[in-house]
DNA sequence: ACACAATGGACCC
DNA sequence: TGGGTCCCCTTGTG
């Protein structure tokens, strides 16, 4: 086994620790077990390997050392038959086999280096551009813009010049606001989760905007999850409105009972929430499966609260407006992105319903007065490097735009009359495009009325005491600077989609197949901790011990026995709900 | 402890 | 424009 593979072996093991101890399996036992598992299998595999001759490289050997002995002996064996043979004599053994074992890079597959994660430190290809901020000549760990607390996220320079209204703002009005509300809380403690909830992947989430502790989700196979985050048992999944990804929901302003959501089946339906019948509004496949280059699906949906209107675009870049009342479509589809191409998300302002914001995979995000819409007729384009895969108005006065684009890079527009040429700010932060996860979306906070505080998930990893945790960031979009990193050592994957409460200090994350509530510490909570990480700075300080890895220490793979984790887990409350999977409509 | 699959978008021709 | 191919930090399953 390569240093590799033990290094993924390791990382692997922690996390079948962590996951096993919620089922409170014994932890200790299984752990030894399969220690002593490896350590024997190990053995064997070298005796085995003795007795047939075989040279078995050992882990910690060193890549270069192995390459260069076998290639010596293999040079040797080349050039001098017999004395290969008569250093096969001398060795004792009969038919002397070496190996090379020439370490590939994964991701260049040229030999020299190896890129893939060390313990909970992943290193980058260095033949690569940064993994972060997507420029040639440094990796992830070295990258100016990485995120890490103590400095804050370094936001890419302004590129345009202010505007005179920009002048009047900073002078005028900015200096008589306060930057954040006054008790700004961040939901940073684990409360509740919901594991395995759905299906697949969540896709989205919705908290009900009357109901309170309700949770709306859906998932990837079109499932829809209502969740009392608070009566823990209340759950209710249904898995008739949809057939496939269930990409965006609404609640109708004028019947709370009433759920829009939209899908890859290529629907728009219209669910009541306590029966779970719904009825469907639009269906762009009427004709069934032709094959993928005419299968419709919607992506982007928002509702006209003033007009009662339904805004729906597709993956082809048109958009399509429903009346909520009549159930009917209004008009023709207007292409409003580049043909062919996905409508990733559609916003209209909250102060201004007429005014629509539509990003799309043609790499731009499009402003639109849906009063005298015409293809081709955007107020504005706001031109991303790669595909947006979200633009937000701000929440309170809809004058500021929000963008999550693909080329790590979070805009921001701050004021949609001025100077829309370039934006504000870009905030280089890690989300990427992969496949495999629910596209990230960086998401205002509806409470804050300054507009400033967004809320997004972190596709690198961070070294948390020996474990890769995937942060959910609190970003201040006026600065770039990071407000907050919020993790938990339980939640090991990815957390691509993330809500804040309207009203209260709660954020809910959608993490793989998984919901999680989190909510702020309590001043007590607080105050143990301060005391806690006084009493750990003492220890550390105090002896000759060797500090260990912190938060944001990615130096080395210590801790390869996995301990911290354990000691981690020690302290760790249990405070999850496990629901028991069913078929079809099911209340657990 | 592996392998593997699911499957969106970029890029090339 | 469309088909082929490749792809860097996934996650769950068997």
């Amino acid at each position: 086994m390569g240093p590799t593979t033990r290094a993924q072996f390791v990382y692997n093991r922690r996390r079948r620790r962590r996951s096993g101890g919620r089922h409170a399996v014994e932890e200790a036992s299984d752990e030894e077990e399969q220690r002593q598992d490896s350590s024997s299998s190990s053995s064997d595999e070298e005796d085995e390997a003795e007795a047939s001759g075989e040279e078995v490289a050992d882990d910690d050997d060193d890549d270069e050392e192995v390459e260069e002995e076998a290639a010596v002996v293999e040079a040797a064996a080349k050039e001098h038959p017999a004395a290969a043979a008569a250093g096969e004599k001398r060795g004792g053994r009969k038919g002397r086999i070496t190996i090379s074992l020439k370490k590939v890079c994964k991701v260049c597959k040229r030999t020299g280096h190896e890129a893939g994660f060390k313990g909970a430190v992943y290193i980058d290809c260095p033949m690569k551009p940064c993994f972060l901020c997507k420029m040639p000549g440094h990796t992830t760990l070295t990258c100016p813009h990485r995120v890490a607390m103590e400095h804050g996220v370094i936001p890419a320079p302004r590129r345009n010049i202010n505007t005179s209204l920009d002048y009047v703002f900073q002078s005028q009005v900015k200096g008589k606001i306060s930057m954040v509300k006054p008790k700004f809380l961040i939901p940073n403690q684990l409360e509740c989760g919901n594991i395995k909830f759905h299906q697949r992947r969540v896709t989205c989430l919705e908290f009900h905007p009357t109901r309170n502790n309700v949770l709306l989700s859906g998932d990837k196979k079109g499932l829809l999850g209502i969740w009392d985050y608070v009566k823990l048992h209340e759950k209710i999944t249904y898995d008739s409105v949809h057939s496939c990804i269930l990409n965006s929901m609404k609640i109708d302003n004028a019947n709370d009972g009433i759920l829009y959501t939209a899908s890859s089946d290529g629907t728009i339906s219209c669910t009541d929430l306590d029966t779970g019948i719904g009825s469907p509004l639009l269906n762009l496949n009427p004709n069934g499966w032709n094959g993928p280059s005419s299968w419709r699906m919607i992506y982007g949906m928002d509702l006209n609260i003033d007009k009662g209107l339904i805004l729906v675009a597709d993956n082809f870049g048109f958009l399509y407006f429903l009346d909520r009342r009549s159930k009917t479509r209004i008009g023709h589809p207007i292409l409003i992105h580049k043909k062919g191409s996905k409508v990733t998300t559609l916003h209209c302002s909250p102060a201004h319903p007429e005014v629509l914001l539509s990003s799309g995979n043609d790499h731009y995000a499009r402003i639109w007065d849906t009063r005298k819409l015409e293809a081709n007729s955007p107020l504005a384009s706001l031109a991303h490097g790669r595909v947006v895969n979200s633009g937000y108005f701000s929440p309170q006065s809809g004058n500021k735009i929000l963008t999550t684009c693909q080329d790590n890079r979070i805009r921001v527009w701050d004021y949609i009359f001025g100077d829309l040429q370039s934006p504000s700010r870009e905030i280089v932060h890690s989300h990427d495009f992969n496949r495999h996860l629910t596209p990230f979306k960086a998401e205002w906070d509806p409470k804050d009325y300054t507009e400033t505080v967004a809320v997004v998930g972190r596709y690198i990893s961070e070294n948390y005491n020996g474990v890769a945790l995937h942060p959910i960031d609190f970003i201040d979009t006026s600065s770039g600077k990071l407000l907050a990193e919020v993790m938990d050592p339980d939640i090991t994957t990815i957390s691509p989609v993330n809500k804040l409460h309207p009203q209260d200090d709660i954020l809910a994350t959608g993490s793989s197949r998984s919901i999680f509530i989190w909510k702020p510490k309590t001043e007590d909570e607080l105050t143990e901790e301060r005391t806690k990480q006084k009493a750990k700075e003492y220890v550390y300080g105090s002896g000759s011990r060797k500090k260990t890895n912190g938060k944001h220490d990615n130096s080395s793979d210590d801790d390869s026995d996995g301990d911290s984790g354990r000691k981690n887990k020690k302290t760790k409350k249990t405070r999850f709900t496990c629901i028991t999977k069913g078929k079809g409509k099911s209340k657990v």
